[in-house]
DNA sequence: GATGAATGAGAATTCATTCAT
DNA sequence: AATGAATGAATTCTCATTCAT
């Protein structure tokens, strides 16, 4: 008994994501866990001292990765966006999946709630951002351009709850048109320019 | 002659939806239901034959309400479905913590799933057939008014979401601009019209 | 399964009490009380909803069983209460093992202490005024008849600490030799009186 | 020169003893003794090869302690002894508790109960043989001077217990009566003589 | 209809102990 | 000499469920 080093927390990590979205919060054990990555309770008990923390580092991390992955697409215009929460949008989604049931874990978790509002917020930003750099304008009147960052990100997320649940959703066709929205918004406001 | 303590079916379902919201899935159990009821366990078990039986009619419960208040707004405007949704979003929203916790919990249960995204398509239909009433034809090439009703009912969903993870959320704001675009997105159609 | 009534709260007290005194509070187990009950954990659960509910009881019914076996000896003089000390008093003494147990549970459960204590109190109380009876006045100058109970109270419990801790402590000679004592003091002040 | 830094046996045994009485032997753990002293559990398992090594070499050290006072005492009189009793008596009494604890510890563990038990043997000699100093024959006939010393030595535990026990014992007015107790039999030994 | 006693499986967590380094 | 990772058994406690009354 006693092999050191045989586990490291981020692979306890990755097991417990999908665990999570395997079975939902009301099946996900630390035993669960523990089996998915061939270790002993004990061992997961040994790296986070409790179930809370592991939920909590699992959070921290999926924060983490929506800012990598947001701030590498610098250079990156709405539509390398709109591409990236399509290809992670469909009735199977591991990462929706994820971010819901980490949603619903924080109504009753003030720690998880509150930093999963923090990503939002930065993602919203971000959105806010590329739009500026897209127009020089909001297209419509009295829609500001933070809250047209708000209305995408919304958008996607919805988009992605109603994917989930509806098997037979139209998810290239709503993309498409996605796609066909921005660029229709988005030149709307090249045309009033012109005018 | 009205009997006193009397337990229905509905008080436990009413009992059932607080329990959910206030403690999430993972303390949702029999007891604290019976308990908020002011009942014992067996009498739950009276009513539903098993926890899943109890939630699954909670779920339809909920799916009737949402077709109810739907199709009364039969003569409605989008204004008014507009500020229905924003009269049910807030931090503390009892409405959508009860729809998103029970949308992670059907992640795991087939028929949860299959019921809440019935009524997400019924959500986008009816949107569809306002829409439809509102405008001769959609306001952006390529976009259709089916994909529309989508998009609207997304971006409610979106924005609900994110007014629960952020205590900061300007729900105000928010929705007063959501007005606006939609308003802007019809006029958009009238002014083509007249090109 | 789910056979009603097959056992009594104060049968899951009795078996409780026996596992305290075999194993000490270190291997006192709610599983073990269970099993010496031939009930399941979750019976014990049902009857005492935590393991310091259970503890706590059984301290209330040991101090009341101190109050019932001491006022019942109203009449009784100074040698019964002896006696019957004795015969709680042995090397593997059932009582002060579990009441020693007991007092150093109380140490960390400010509870079980303020119980302990409040007994220790009242068996002092009743200890001075049987020996008011007893005597006109303190035997000795400077001692009080209420101190004389603290001590008398006192000696018993250090004898039979002693006597729990030495398998070779002579019981019979030292209790022989106390009664020789209290004689030899309550003598003393009929001498001093007829002096 | 002193090298910082390194525990010594000594150090994890008085870390040990507080732990004993800060959480009873319920939460005596070796990780908690550890965290006190700074060190980690493997460095406890270095020095002590098991968990009731450790409690041993800490009741051994206990016994040592008790044996080097009371010779110390040699010279000594019995006020010295009360008074020594009294300093180590109150509420919150670090020594007594520890020593309850270990009896209580004892009642399951034959090699702990037997080294209490020698140590209670060597208490009652030396208070004995300060007694036959003191007094050429017992005060009291039918009471020998080696059962005044158990009396003693009972009498100072049974009162320390009733000390830790009640937040209001009367610490100062007992032990202040104690010595009158002394002196008024060892006074009554001297009457009797001259009689 | 409703209740309360009982169950048994499984949850989180703790802990003495081991062992390679 | 000391550490830290790992273990596995045990512990407290919870919960859906059953069933006689």
């Amino acid at each position: 008994m006693a092999k050191p080093n045989v586990i490291t927390k981020n692979d306890l990590l990755q097991s417990a994501k999908q665990c999570l979205v395997e079975g939902g919060i009301e099946k996900f054990t630390l035993r669960a866990v523990a089996e998915k990555s061939g270790v002993t309770q004990g061992t997961v008990y040994y790296h986070f001292r409790t179930k809370e923390q592991l939920i909590l580092e699992l959070v921290q991390e999926i924060c983490e990765d929506s800012w990598n992955s947001l701030s590498q697409t610098d250079e990156g215009v709405l539509k390398e966006a709109i591409e990236s929460a399509k290809s992670r949008c469909s009735y199977d989604s591991f990462y929706h999946k994820l971010f819901i049931t980490l949603v619903s874990t924080g109504f009753t978790n003030e720690k998880i709630r509150h930093q999963l509002g923090e990503m939002i917020g930065r993602e919203n930003d971000i959105l806010t951002r590329q739009l500026e750099k897209l127009w020089s304008e909001s297209p419509i009147k009295g829609v500001s351009v933070e809250t047209w960052g708000i209305f995408f990100n919304a958008l996607v997320d919805g988009i992605a709850l109603q994917a989930i649940l509806k098997k037979d959703f139209p998810i290239e066709k709503t993309y498409a048109e996605l796609e066909h929205f921005v660029n229709g918004i988005s030149s709307l406001q090249n045309k009033e320019e012109s005018e």
